[in-house]
DNA sequence: CTCGGGGGCCTTTTT
DNA sequence: GGCCCCCGAG
């Protein structure tokens, strides 16, 4: 699967607009999904042995376990798979084995993955192993999985077919519009705080009138939020939306509430076999229960339909599950770990398998990986073990800032490239927040090294395309209100706050939806003349441009005919801000990638289109191997999990950057900080780096962090520091030995201290919440001082005085700064 | 109604 | 350092 833009070289935007370098390397077309349209069950055809192979041929090159997981065949199975240990080849050989063996047909093969990628590479692998007749099989994410199901059952749930999907974007400005409707003060009920917790609550599968019968009458912010959920969730049944969560509680009450309906998907899918379980929530537990049928409560539809045929009864499917607890990443949005805990008693009858030899790292990061996520409580002990050789060392470096950190890193890409013939293609390097990608990136950049950012500020969220893709939406379903409102003003025609506000009321009043309000203008009292003008012509687009859309336009015609015609286009094309020439880029990539899609799919309809671009993300879109050398690769550990890497560089390994300082209070997320750290590890293959920045600048102002935890966890001997000590601490270690600048360099060896910061005043101080230094050094003009990043300085000028003192500074070659003293790591000689 | 400037807040992580 | 919201002026 390759995209129209794989090859496209970076534009010019990359090179020219370094201060907003995500945005900029947005604008680089290779990150842009490529769109595939769904494959629609085709007939069942019959397997052949594809290229020949029999069923024992997939046994091959198998160990013993894998080999037992691949043939299993009956009760639930539980993988137990460590990073590693060869799980994808596993589940592809499995779905493989089965249809070889003709214990399945494709269609009644239900694969569920963590994210789309995943899904294609799944289905190409096993494709490549059978034969193309895979493709009546389901290969998907939960949530795609669960839209089709949805789209083909719409109509048992009164849902129209055009139903938007909102994601989070869209689900916050929904809430934000609530929470301003019941008067609620965003300072003390952030509609941010209300949306995550409603995600949970349907997460729960806690629908709005349960959580209010649970409310008691005592605690206004959680009644606030019940009534703000209840109004949210008949806000999205109004615009005949679903947002993220609902896709996966909705399907899930569609399978409880008619039994028909689940009886037909559990008739259809005999084996569904779920990848990641470790990071699966409740709903989704409980969707893969419903679909694997083993239900174990009687359910009532009330009654009402004749759709219950009375359903003779259908053998449960042959469920397989695959994950690692150690590897449970996203108990932040719901994920339950408790899910692959207690599969064995969940199903009482499972088998469970375990692999534990790695294929993918040295002995070395293993070692280092198992040392750093054994200390984690409550584990179930699993230890991975390799038959390959030590390798090299770990390789750590401390720097003294991030930016110092970022040289350290592109100096050893170089480095490799010429020492090892390492292509940039074979590293990645990760970090715990987007954030830090931006001194990463403004390094590489003035080294020439090639990379790519994967995730950050998505193409989908650009202001730009989401206008796009608003009008879209406004078009393909006209009573999704907070779509309809988005494009509303936008490019501006004059019409305000006020008049959206006056036809609000009134579509309220008239219990029609906001979309039919503009239809009826011309009876909302109280909208000037002026205004009503307005309106109606921007009625009368959408209503041409829907008639367009039904006449069968390609997505793409449509997209080119709403930005033209709404002048949206034209007022970009109008301004002289260089950002806006990059917004006409991506809405030209927009247009490439709807014109791709139809290419691909000629039946594909607008619906369709919204449909792929609602679920695809960003992530699916990484570096796909090239022969040409490839670039670096620049992600999040979040978004590198499934991944590996010849090369890894795992950075900001301190207190507060990794683990999170927002997680240093609780054990439960610190666990999780673990968890991560262990992925980010074991993602290398041969060649792991570990490094730290003594300052990091957060929020503009920098702050001392102390070394992570988790460096300590590591054994010295599987270490090679290639700078152990920051400037600062070289520094300190002189006054009290003498002999200035003889800092511990590639000193591993050496017992003591250890890498790690003499423990200060900053241990697990929370960046970001304006935590100043307790001691503001009282400096006079004259004065000599020295800074954790800049080394020795003269005072040359002070403004101000007491916590807002600033001092200007001149540090010789790095030049005079201006420092806030308050949050400088500045010390008086 | 729009635009520009100032102030407050922010950052986990994402299907 | 950057984004978003609010405010006041045109």
């Amino acid at each position: 699967m390759t995209s129209l833009f794989d090859n496209l070289p970076l534009t010019g935007a990359l090179a020219a607009d370094t201060a907003t370098a995500h945005s900029a390397v947005t604008a680089d077309g290779a990150r842009l999904p490529g769109l595939v349209p769904p494959r629609e069950d085709a007939q069942p055809e019959p397997v052949r042995g594809g290229r020949g192979r029999d069923a024992e041929a997939l046994l091959e090159g198998l160990n013993p376990h894998q080999r037992a997981a691949v043939v299993h065949s009956g009760p639930p199975l539980l993988i137990i798979a460590g990073a590693g240990s060869g799980k994808t080849r596993v589940l592809t050989h499995r779905i493989a084995y089965l249809l070889a063996t003709r214990r399945a047909r494709p269609g009644e093969i239900l694969a569920i993955t963590f994210t789309n990628k995943a899904a294609a590479e799944m289905r190409e692998r096993v494709e490549a192993l059978v034969g193309p007749p895979a493709r009546a099989m389901w290969v998907s994410t939960f949530h795609s999985a669960c839209v089709r199901i949805l789209r083909r059952e719409h109509a048992v749930l009164g849902l129209r077919s055009s139903f938007s999907i909102y994601d989070a974007a869209d689900s916050l400005r929904l809430m934000t519009l609530v929470c301003r409707e019941l008067g609620l003060d965003p300072k003390r009920y952030p509609p941010k705080a209300f949306i995550h917790r409603v995600s949970d609550l349907k997460n729960e599968l806690v629908d709005p009138d349960a959580f209010a019968a649970g409310v008691g009458g005592s605690n206004p912010y959680e009644e606030n939020l019940a009534e703000a959920y209840r109004m949210y969730a008949q806000r999205l049944r109004q615009a005949n939306a679903l947002d993220f969560d609902d896709l996966i509680m909705t399907t899930v009450n569609l399978l409880q509430a008619f039994p028909a309906v689940a009886e037909h998907y559990r008739r259809r899918f005999r084996h569904v076999l779920v990848d990641e379980y470790q990071d699966t929530n409740h709903a989704q537990y409980v969707l893969v229960r419903e679909l694997a049928g083993v239900a174990t409560q009687a359910y009532d539809d009330g009654g009402d339909s004749d759709l219950d045929r009375g359903p003779a009864p259908v053998l449960p499917a042959e469920l397989t599950v695959v994950g690692d607890a150690d590897q449970s990443i996203y108990a932040f949005r719901g994920a339950t770990i408790r899910n692959i805990l207690e599969f064995e008693a969940d199903y009482p009858d499972a088998t469970t398998i375990l692999l534990e030899q790695n294929y993918r790292s040295t002995q070395n990061i293993l070692s280092a990986a198992n040392a750093v996520i054994a200390r984690n409580p409550d584990r179930k002990a699993k230890n991975l073990w390799t038959a390959a050789g030590a390798g090299p060392k770990i390789i750590g470096y401390v720097a003294d800032s991030d930016h110092e950190e970022a040289r350290f890193v592109a100096e050893e890409i170089d480095r490799l490239g010429d020492a090892s013939g390492v292509r940039p293609g074979d590293v990645a390097v990760f970090y715990r927040t987007n954030a830090q990608s931006r001194a990463l990136e403004e390094v590489l950049i003035r080294a020439g090294i090639p990379y790519k950012v994967v995730g950050g500020t998505r193409f989908y969220e650009r202001r730009e395309v989401k206008d796009a893709i608003a009008y879209l939406r406004a078009i393909a379903n006209p009573d999704d209100a907070v779509n309809v409102r988005r494009i509303l003003n936008v490019p501006k025609r004059g019409l305000g706050e006020r008049s959206e506000a006056v036809i609000a009321a009134y579509a309220e009043r008239e219990r029609i939806s906001f979309g039919a309000a503009l239809e009826a203008a011309a009876d909302v009292p109280g909208l000037a003349t002026r205004a009503l003008g307005i309106v109606t012509e921007f009625a009368r687009l959408l209503a041409d441009l829907r008639a367009m859309a039904a006449g069968g336009a390609t997505p793409a015609e449509v997209l080119d005919s709403a930005l033209d015609r709404s002048g949206y286009l034209a007022e970009l094309r109008a301004s002289d801000d260089p950002q806006d020439a990059t917004r006409v880029e991506n809405l030209a990539e927009l247009h490439a990638v709807a014109a791709e899609f139809s290419e691909a799919d000629p039946d594909g309809d607008l619906g369709d289109f919204l449909e792929r671009v609602a679920l695809v993300a960003d992530t699916d879109q990484l570096p796909d191997d090239d022969a040409s050398g490839g670039v670096v690769t620049l992600m999040t550990v979040h978004t590198a999990k499934g991944l590996e890497f010849p090369v890894v560089f795992v950075t900001g390994l301190e207190d507060g950057t990794f683990p999170h300082a927002r997680s240093l209070a609780d054990p439960a997320e610190l666990s999780e900080e673990r968890r991560l750290a262990y992925v980010a590890l074991t993602r290398a293959r041969e060649r792991l780096y570990i490094s730290r920045a003594a300052v990091r600048t957060a929020f503009g102002v920098p702050h001392e962090l102390p070394a992570s935890r988790f460096l300590d966890d590591i054994p010295d001997e599987l270490l090679d520091w290639r700078r152990a000590e920051s400037s600062m601490q070289q520094l300190r270690g002189s006054w009290g030995s003498g002999g200035v600048g003889s800092g511990r360099v590639r000193s591993g060896a050496t017992g003591g201290t250890g890498p790690r910061t003499a423990p200060s005043q900053a241990t697990g101080a929370t960046f970001g919440s304006a935590t100043p230094r307790a001691d503001v050094p009282s400096l006079d003009v004259g004065d000599r001082v020295t800074h954790d990043a800049y080394g020795l300085g003269t005072v040359v000028a002070l403004e101000g005085a007491g916590s807002s003192q600033v001092a200007k500074i001149d540090f010789g070659t790095d030049g005079v700064k201006r420092l806030l003293l308050r949050y400088s790591p500045v010390t008086k000689l």
